[in-house]
DNA sequence: TTTCGTTATATTTGCTTAAACATAACGAAA
DNA sequence: TTTCGTTATGTTTAAGCAAATATAACGAAA
């Protein structure tokens, strides 16, 4: 059996981190449900970790990706913005062709 | 201010990580000092830590990456194999390719 | 104005991991 | 056989982080 190269990216924004796997998981289950609440259930974290997640993201980014609202018809929700679903997509992007570039490098420790 | 893309890679063997970025910054500080504990104070860690270490990496390799002597003149000492070096190469070519190829790849959230 | 599900936040508890400390084994050389 | 610096390993303590628990604020609709 031989080696494998693994990774992980990120994107970071005045030292901080804006974008990681986990987080673009949170952001994709709000997408789907509409609520951070949900969204923490169907990724089986605590309500409180995905808030200080999606805090750390909306603090960290350029422009808001998510709009929360609280109160009123349902209690509130969350939805995605544009500019946090042009993030998403350009992390995809990123993410995807680093793994397809891993996969060339491999050749190199594929005789050690 | 932009947006940085930040990756970490690694190698594995069979679901065990043999080589990241700590273990080779040990493995070349034995190179350097021809001992784990001399290698383990130029790091700031514990002789534990570094020994734990070197232990998961020569257990996870194939072939031993270093020959540790114990007792005698000195004490004894640690010293790489060639198949050590040659994996502490591969690693570095691996990893400076990666941040090359994500320089690249930074295109993409420039503008956002 | 009461209800409801959500966002938002603080506090406490538990767990996993790292650090600190301690000690045995080794073997060449004096 | 005593010394020395190293490898090798166990045990205990501390710290950081995740999980659990609790509660306030909100605002549309009934």
């Amino acid at each position: 059996m031989s080696y494998k190269i693994k990774s992980r990216i990120w994107i970071e924004s005045k030292n901080n981190v804006l974008l990681g796997e986990g987080r673009v998981h949170l952001l994709k289950a709000i997408q789907e449900t509409g609520s951070l609440s949900k969204a923490a259930k169907s990724l089986n974290i605590s309500y409180k970790k995905a808030w200080q997640l999606l805090d750390s993201v909306n603090k960290s980014a350029k422009k808001p990706v998510t709009i929360n609202t609280v109160g009123g018809k349902g209690g509130g929700g969350a939805e995605l913005t544009d500019y946090g679903k042009s993030l998403i997509l350009a992390f995809d992007e990123i993410n995807k062709n680093c793994w397809a570039f891993l996969d060339k490098e491999l050749e190199r420790i594929k005789r050690l």
